[in-house]
This record gives C-alpha cells, sequence and structure tokens, in this order.
DNA sequence: TGACAAAGTAACCATTTCGTACAATCGTGA
DNA sequence: TCACGATTGTACGAAATGGTTACTTTGTCA
C-alpha cells in the first residue's frame, strides 16, 4: 500500500508523496520510541531522522503523543493483521498448538520493536491504549483461536481438562514476550546472550515443550521437534 | 539499618541524619522512575517529594543517572539479599522446586517496582548494570540454588534429564515477571486483571504446576497443592 | 492561467529541566 | 570556643525541548 501510493504518485508526475512521508516520519519515530522510551525520544531528533522536518510531525500527528499513539496504533494493527491470516483449523490440536506456539514466539523473536513498545506502554500504564479509538476496536483474535484449539482437544481427549484458555495465552506470551523484552538484564548479569541463534533455537523448543507438557495428558508422545 | 541510624541519631541529640536523608531520597526517587522511567522522571518533581531539596540530590548522588544507578543498585542488593537467605536444601527436590517457583511468583508479585525497574533499564539496553561496580559484585545465587535442586532432582530420579539450569530459571522468571510487567496491556485488550486476588491466585498455581510438569517425569503425581 | 488547497521549510518562542554558585548551618575534635 | 569538614537552603543560569508562526512551493481544477 505504501508502495502503491508512491508508485501512483510517479506514474502521475507528482514530486509531493503525503503516505510516504507519514510512513517515514512513523517509522523513524517507532526506532526513536523503542530506543529511548516516549520520554525518552526527542522531537528533533526524530525531525533530522526523517527525511523532511519537524513541521511536518506536527502537521500529520498533532504532538508527540499524538506520533506515538500513532506508532503504537501502527503495531498493533500489524500484529492483529497476522493474528487474522493464521488458519490453524486444519492442525490436529496438538500440532495446532504447537504451530501457535512456535509462531508467537518467533514473532516477538523477529519483532523486537514491538515487544519494546509493549513495555513502554506497560511503563505508562497503558495510558495510551486506553484512549486509541482505533486499537480498541480491534478484535483479539488469539484468544478465540486458543479457545478453539483447546476446545478441539478436549474432546479428542488429548488435551487435560480445568485450563482457561486466558491462562494459556498468559503462558505463551510470557515465554515469549521475555525472551526479548529482558535480553539485556539477563545477558549483564547471568552472562547469557539470548539473542544467539542457538539459544535462541533451544529455547524455542523448549516454550513449545513447557506449554505442550503443561495442556497435553501424560499418555500423548510430544518429543518430535516441529519445522 | 535505616531505624538505628535514625535512633541513634535522636539518642545522641544530632538533628541531622544524612543517611535517613539518603534513604529518603532514593524511596522517592525509586518511585519516581518506576513510575515514569529514566527521562520521564523529574529531578525537581523527585525534589518536592522529598523531606528535603534538590541540593541535597545532587550532594549524594551526583546526577539523574548517579541517582537511578543508586536506585538500580539498591533494588538488585535487596533481592540478592533474598536469594542468599533461603535454604532450600532441607526440602525434597520438587518441594523445593515448587517453593523456588511460589517464592519467585510471590516476589515479583509483591515488588512491582523491582519489575517496572528492570523493565526501564532493560528499555535503556542495561546500560547502567553495566557500568554499576555493585551490582557487577553481586553473585547472583538463583542459577546456583537451581542447578543444585535438579541434580538431586535428577539422581532421585523424578526429574527429566537433559534440562539447563539457566532454562529453568527462565521459565520461571518469564511466567512471574510478565505477570506484572504486562498487567496494563492485559488488562486493557483483554479485560483480565492480573492484578486481582483471585486471578493472581490461579495465576500463581498455573506458574507452579507449568514449571512441575515441564521437569518432572511423567510418573509423579504432582496435584496437591502448596500453601 | 490563475485561484485555491495541500504539502513543506526555516526561523523562532516560551517553558521546562538539569545542574550550579554561594552562603549558611551543624557537629566535633583540638 | 574555634577551626574545619560535612551538610543544607536559596536563587539562578544555560541548554534543551516541545510547539508555533510566517511564508514558500506544489498540484488541481474551473
Amino acid at each position: 500500500m505504501r508502495d502503491d501510493a508512491q508508485a501512483e504518485a510517479v506514474a502521475s508526475g507528482w514530486k509531493q508523496d503525503p503516505d510516504a512521508v507519514r510512513q517515514n516520519i512513523l517509522e523513524t519515530a517507532r526506532r526513536a520510541f523503542v530506543d529511548k522510551g516516549l520520554s525518552g525520544a526527542r522531537i528533533d531528533a526524530i525531525a533530522a531522522g526523517t527525511a523532511t522536518s519537524k513541521r511536518m510531525i506536527y502537521y500529520y500527528f498533532g504532538d508527540k503523543e499524538g506520533l506515538y499513539r500513532a506508532v503504537l496504533e501502527d503495531a498493533y494493527t500489524r500484529i492483529r493483521r497476522l493474528e487474522q491470516s493464521l488458519d490453524l483449523a486444519a492442525l490436529a490440536p496438538i500440532e495446532a498448538l504447537r504451530a501457535l506456539t512456535g509462531l508467537t514466539f518467533d514473532y516477538h523473536a523477529n519483532n523486537p520493536d514491538f515487544v519494546r513498545l509493549v513495555m513502554v506502554e506497560n511503563i505508562h500504564h497503558a495510558r495510551h491504549l486506553k484512549t486509541s479509538q482505533r486499537i480498541g476496536a480491534l478484535n483479539h483474535t488469539a484468544i478465540d483461536m486458543l479457545r478453539d484449539i483447546y476446545a478441539r482437544g478436549l474432546e479428542d481427549g488429548v488435551f487435560r481438562a480445568g485450563i482457561e484458555p486466558i491462562d494459556l495465552h498468559l503462558t505463551i506470551s510470557a515465554l515469549s514476550f521475555y525472551n526479548v523484552s529482558n535480553q539485556s538484564t539477563i545477558k549483564q548479569i547471568f552472562g547469557h546472550d539470548m539473542a544467539h541463534q542457538n539459544a535462541r533455537g533451544r529455547r524455542r523448543a523448549t516454550v513449545i515443550e513447557t506449554v505442550l507438557r503443561l495442556v497435553c495428558v501424560a499418555e500423548a508422545d510430544r518429543s518430535e521437534a516441529d519445522g
């Protein structure tokens, strides 16, 4: 959609490309907020990092909080889009759960910016999430998918009874999130680099193993690895 | 020790009590940093919150970063003291692991300030942890304790082989940490209040269950609750 | 082609914010 | 009691920061 706008602009002979400017500001701002936090990021620095000027930031986003909110909304819209594109209905419950956990882990690991943005937002008590129209309107499908997988697993007799989908989600999220969010302090204190390829791979397997062991009935053999 | 100093000061007729002033600043600063982050916290606001003046902050801590570092060191020293006071050697491996997990979960839940401070430090890439002499000198016993428990469990044949103590630690920490760190966004997005008494209690049980299921061999019956 | 809106620039302003200079006070040992 | 270092209060300054104003350029369409 970004490229469409640019292509259109170029095709019609336009030199101006508002959408590109907007996007450019958004990206630069995201890097800044994610790197220094809301108060730590400097509007002047962000402006300097864009292809345009400070005036444009205010032109498009109103003020600093508006810019931050736009970055936040963009991030949440993105992950929701991914969630909705998933179709795990074809997979058997155990395989579906394995896939969902792995994908969640990977998404966090591959998108540290998202993780850090959520950290920043939590530091601010989710104040901006509260007031965002756009995010409020998003229906988060993660829980629904889990609920479905869990129900199917119960029916098949491969999952234990008595687990709340939200609990399952919290477990998967926690194990995926922490790995990115606390990378710096863990490395500093324990000398363990969670970002390293090997460590990450092993951790991914452990997380999946942890989730399956929590949910599955004892009989199931879950030892084979997934792609 | 705070009270000792004050008692001594009062007893000897001192009106000045540097240690109390220091401590008072530290506490006020912690609240501020934890609530607004490093850049978001205002020195003037912190000063206003103390029983003394801004001048004293600079007198004792040099600058804003020095104050922040002192707050961070204080927090880490505290948790380390708690860790070292634990004695789980008397407990059987499974009980020891159950206790350690429960205590870790409780410590995080009861000390949100610590959790938020670690979040802030991670946002800043653990830059201050790196340069802190005092924290560098702390030997973190958490891993050693886990290593010991795990070794005993292996010997007794109640734990599975092939698990790394660091992995175990990451799992326990993640499940304890996330519950506090992401309270705001979870509540906002899923309407689930993790701070609520009931939710917290249930979550605690689930976390312990999760850890035990990960580590224990299938035969063991782990269904009874702990205090 | 020229009026008008959208997009963009550069210089500027009012506050806030960290940090300091200077002087005063306190506690203690000689 | 007095000298001297530790401690504390007041007022102030320089730089940074968020935000704005006045003005130019670009593109559309009657």
